[in-house]
RNA sequence: GCGCUUGUGGCGAAAUUGGUAGACGCGCCAGACUUAGGAUCUGGUGUCGCGAGACGUGUAGGUUCGAGUCCUAUCAGGCGCACCA
């Protein structure tokens, strides 16, 4: 029988859907075992053979994990929400969920094709009211909770609210944008919006006033890793700093917990490394300056406290509120030019443009250890989101500060015994310290460093510095709060509404807020959010419904939120919903959750490391503390797949003709090169026929070629339609069917490194299926398995690849897994190995990887052993044993000659031997035998001398 | 600048973790079957050399009986962070 691929991958497509085959449920009797791809945003461009990279890699790990007897959740669906659906209905006014269905549906259809065991009952998409009113709620559980220090968690509101009323802030560690202070009674006395803007400073979810970072073309805010060198990740606008009102996420509260954890988890080395560069922890000192002729003090941080006796000056950002209050009137004037010009500057600009500036703010600090003046000086390399925003500038040990001491000709002083600053600054924490204090200062209490080391100094400057009440020990962390209004229309609506200018929320019966029709998606005239168009966009806090915004006049109706939440609202705890996903009273249920806990093994790119990885975390970590999730990691293993880039092909014109040459003759004429259509290409040789038939303009082409083939030029960029690289799966699988295709991509190489997709490869892969079903079926098309018994050498053969294909299995080592199937392959179709014994455990084995033709099989085999027997790979042992062991016998580097034993032969056995063996007895004579080294099934030496 | 990572045939890549470098696949060459071959099957294929043989894992050293693998230096590419005090 002919291996008909598209019958056999038809037939069971169609089974596996009406039987349901891979649909999962909760089963106390399994252990279960839960398998995550990243979601896909459902473009309009289809998949590419790219995409299923991941997919396959995990499916095939489903799957191994099912034929072991796991209880496998492997489920699927779409990050909906997202910008180009929403910039295409900008430009052609169709309503963002109609694109997004029909490019769902076009995805759904594709992967279908592949043969994945996901399961589709548990479908999900983010832009489903059903799914985002657990986004809604999480929020609105983040507003209703803030983060407590001391026993890093979060809380309920209501905890700090009755905190403050019996004892106002003492006491109080917790999260906060500012430190605040205040008494019961004054709490007591406050009015009910003035309470309200107080616990905003504590909220998890919480309106601030903070520097965001604005993208005029977008029209939107955007997160810090939305922005890629000062440019917005999407698009490339460019970003400006602003300051604005908007909802904002207490990230940084958890920013301890999602270093620490890391070091449970079972992710690359590169990525934990990733995430720990973006937490930046920072451990030193905050110290308190107070500035001469003033009431003002002000607090910096530092790591290099011992570093206090070289302070020349000191810097403040630009934006920092202490700006105002330390500018002169004298130097009033210049300082605001500063001011404007440093804001007309965009991130991009900052970024690219190094240059030293800065202006003197007329004000001086007094070193609190010598009481010596230092002039306060304003400058943009000084970040207002970083500790305080203000620093001591010690020039010599510091190289901004150097730089911006010799710009500005302030006096650097060396505080290292041997450094030499003259030329350079000396950042490093090593030698020994001096100057500290400079001989014949005097400084409070006799305080001195010299003579220490820079790691003493630092620490007896953090003692000193806390006992004397002068500051405190502090932990900064570079991760800021995540931005979370966007000003867009497709997004998650804000289950919030104003009342006296204060956010209230939504009741939670009342979820899903959903998202409201709007007539145009731009925003308005007034330069409100999009939500702005809305004429139905109002609370009736009576009614508990959304009215008519005609109606905010009346006591009852007010205003809704026009923002929307970003794109990671939605894929922060999809996971969870995946469990549940149909649970109308909670994202997810107790038995759900405490069944499938958190996700054993995430597949996705290594692109999200400092965006939806952190934020998922984050948000997971929120859900722990609520009690919702039943772990306080929800990613485990994580293994993130390479991209896939395309492999170009050209054909080169002749200039000025409509004539093109081939490859190796180019270089005789003088040509121009243009991307060809890979589909039209085959080994880089031209289907000239089908590139007259491409194009109109090329309709009357004509060749130069060379031995009567027209060979293509080719190159590695990336996949994309305008270099006409694009290589769709649903081609491949319709030439190939899908089990080659899924071979294929787990053949091309690890699945951790970006590769190019190289069509040429895949005869391969096709061939060894074919071989594969001939193991099952003779000339004449009979199945023809016996039920003989297996040969030795079938049985070492099949020993061989169990061993091989559990391991690689287990380490993702597909690359490996798939030559060692057709290895095996060819040698049992050599033993001309009909033994149904062994061919049931091949069609087992190779089932994770083809699973369409080990169904086809299983059945022509009468449902036999469908199961990856677990103790396989111990039975291996015994028929791979070696039956001898090789000695070499080196002498002067080179293996003289060889001699075998039996494996089990000991290393005096064979020592023994070689000396009595004639032949080597001629080398080994007057020689010393230093040792033998004997490694089983390998040759082993006699080293002499 | 800091951190991570990778360098092996014409190409994608293996290498039991210190033990016969280049498995397997593509491509290429030869042969078979063919009216035909972008089908199928068989054999060959690191480089130089007619040959025996010599040389070969970015480069230069080192450790070792033995190094793609370990150590030191160096070069090149990729990724991430980047005025974070």
């Amino acid at each position: 029988m002919e291996y008909n691929f598209r019958e056999i991958e038809q037939k069971w497509r169609r089974i596996w859907a009406e039987q349901q085959t891979y649909k999962v449920e909760t089963d106390e009797n399994k252990e279960k075992f839960y398998v995550l791809n990243m979601f896909p945003y459902p473009s309009g461009a289809g998949l590419h053979v790219g995409h299923p990279l991941g997919y396959i890699a995990s499916d095939i790990y489903a799957r191994y994990k099912r034929l072991q007897g796991f209880n496998v959740l492997n489920p699927m669906g779409y990050d909906a929400y997202g910008l180009p659906a929403e910039q295409y209905a900008i430009e052609t006014g169709q309503h963002p969920a109609i694109t997004t269905e029909t490019n769902i549906n076009r995805y759904r259809e594709q992967l279908d094709k592949i043969g994945f065991s996901f399961d589709w009952n548990r479908e999900i998409r983010t832009c489903d009211a059903e799914y985002y009113h657990w986004t809604q709620w999480a929020f609105q559980e983040m507003f209703n909770s803030y983060y407590c220090n001391a026993c890093q968690k979060a809380q309920p509101i209501q905890n700090l609210v009755a905190h403050f009323a019996a004892q106002g802030t003492a006491g109080l560690d917790v999260a906060c944008s500012e430190e605040l202070q205040f008494t019961a009674d004054e709490w007591n006395a406050m009015s009910d919006v003035d309470q309200q803007k107080v616990l905003m400073n504590y909220r998890i979810a919480y309106l601030g006033e903070t520097m965001v970072n604005w993208c005029p073309v977008l029209g939107t805010v955007l997160a810090n890793d939305e922005v890629v060198d000062g440019v917005s990740e999407r698009g490339g606008h460019p970003v400006e700093q602003k300051k604005m009102k908007q909802w904002c996420l207490r990230v940084s509260a958890y920013a301890g917990r999602l270093l620490n954890s890391l070091n449970t988890l079972d992710w690359s080395d590169s990525i934990k490394e990733t995430q720990r560069n973006w937490i930046g922890r920072s451990e030193g000192t905050e110290m308190q300056f107070r500035v001469k002729d003033s009431d003002v003090e002000f607090t910096i941080f530092t790591t290099r406290a011992d570093t206090i006796f070289g302070v020349t000056f000191m810097v403040l950002a630009p934006e920092s509120e202490l700006v105002a209050q330390l500018t002169t009137d004298a130097q009033r004037a210049e300082v605001e030019a500063y001011l404007d010009a440093t804001k007309k500057r965009t991130e991009r600009e900052r970024i690219a443009d190094r240059r030293v500036t800065g202006v003197f703010s007329g004000s001086y600090a007094v070193n609190p250890f010598t009481g010596q003046e230092i002039p306060v000086w304003i400058s943009d390399y000084v970040l207002a989101g970083y500790g305080t925003g203000a620093i001591m500038a010690v020039p010599a040990h510091d190289s901004r500060d150097y730089a911006f001491a010799r710009h500005f000709d302030l006096p650097i002083i060396p505080l290292i015994e041997g450094a030499d600053v003259s030329e350079e600054s000396f950042d490093a924490k090593e030698g020994i310290v001096m100057n500290s204090p400079v001989a014949g200062v005097e400084t409070r209490g006799g305080f001195s460093l010299n003579g220490l080391t820079v790691t003493e100094a630092i620490a007896a400057t953090k003692k000193f510095v806390t006992e004397q009440g002068m500051g405190r020990v502090k932990v900064n962390y570079r991760l800021r709060d995540a931005i979370f209004s966007r000003q867009r229309y497709w997004g998650e609506p804000f289950p919030v509404y104003y009342k006296d200018g204060m956010p209230q929320m939504v009741p939670a019966d009342c979820l899903p807020l959903c998202l409201p029709e709007v007539t145009k998606f731009l925003p308005t005239e007034t330069g409100e959010p999009p939500l702005g168009n809305a004429t139905r966009w109002a609370w009736d806090t009576e009614k508990h419904e959304v009215v008519d915004n005609a109606l905010i006049n009346h006591k009852t109706v007010f205003p809704l939120e026009l923002n929307t939440m970003p794109g990671f609202a939605g894929s922060s705890a999809y996971y969870l919903r995946y469990m549940d996903p149909r649970n109308h009273e909670a994202l997810v249920g107790d038995k759900a959750g405490a069944y499938w806990k958190n996700v054993d093994l995430y597949v996705g790119g290594s692109e999200h490391a400092t965006g939806h990885l952190i934020y998922s975390r984050f948000w997971n970590k929120f859900l722990f503390d609520l009690g919702v999730s039943r772990s306080e990691e929800p990613f485990q293993k994580l293994v993130n797949q390479g991209m896939i880039q395309g492999r170009s092909n050209f054909v080169y014109r002749i200039k000025d003709t409509n004539t093109f040459v081939s490859l190796g003759l180019k270089d005789q004429y003088e040509t121009t090169q243009h991307n060809v259509d890979v589909n039209i290409v085959s080994n880089d040789v031209l289907d000239t026929e089908a590139f007259k038939a491409w194009r109109q303009e090329f309709a009357n082409a004509e060749f130069i070629l060379e031995d009567g083939k027209y060979i293509c030029g080719n190159a590695v960029e990336k996949m994309s339609k305008s270099k006409h690289n694009v290589v769709n799966p649903d081609m491949i699988v319709e030439k190939y069917g899908a089990d080659t295709l899924r071979l294929y991509e787990m053949f091309l190489g690890p699945i951790n490194q970006s590769k190019p997709w190289d069509s040429n490869g895949i005869d391969g892969s096709f061939r060894f299926l074919r071989r594969l079903w001939n193991l099952y079926f003779d000339k004449n098309d009979a199945f023809c398995v016996t039920d003989e018994a297996p040969t030795k050498d079938n049985l070492k053969t099949l020993h061989k690849l169990i061993k091989k294909v559990s391991e690689d299995i287990e380490d993702f080592s597909y690359n490996t897994a798939v030559p060692a199937f057709m290895i095996a392959v060819g040698e049992l179709a050599q033993q001309k190995c009909q033994s149904r014994q062994i061919l049931e455990t091949l069609a087992v084995l190779v089932a994770p990887f083809t699973p369409f033709v080990a169904e086809e099989l299983w059945e022509k085999l009468g449902h036999a052993e469908t199961v990856f027997n677990a103790q396989w790979p111990e039975f291996c042992e015994e028929h791979l044993k070696e039956d001898t062991v090789t000695l070499g016998i080196s002498f002067n580097g080179k293996t003289r000659f060889t001699l075998d034993f039996p494996a089990d032969a000991s290393k005096e056995t064979i020592e023994q031997a070689a000396l009595s063996d004639e032949q080597s007895a001629k080398y080994l004579e007057g020689k010393q035998v230093v040792k033998v080294i004997v490694v089983p099934g390998r040759i082993v030496n006699i080293v002499i001398k």
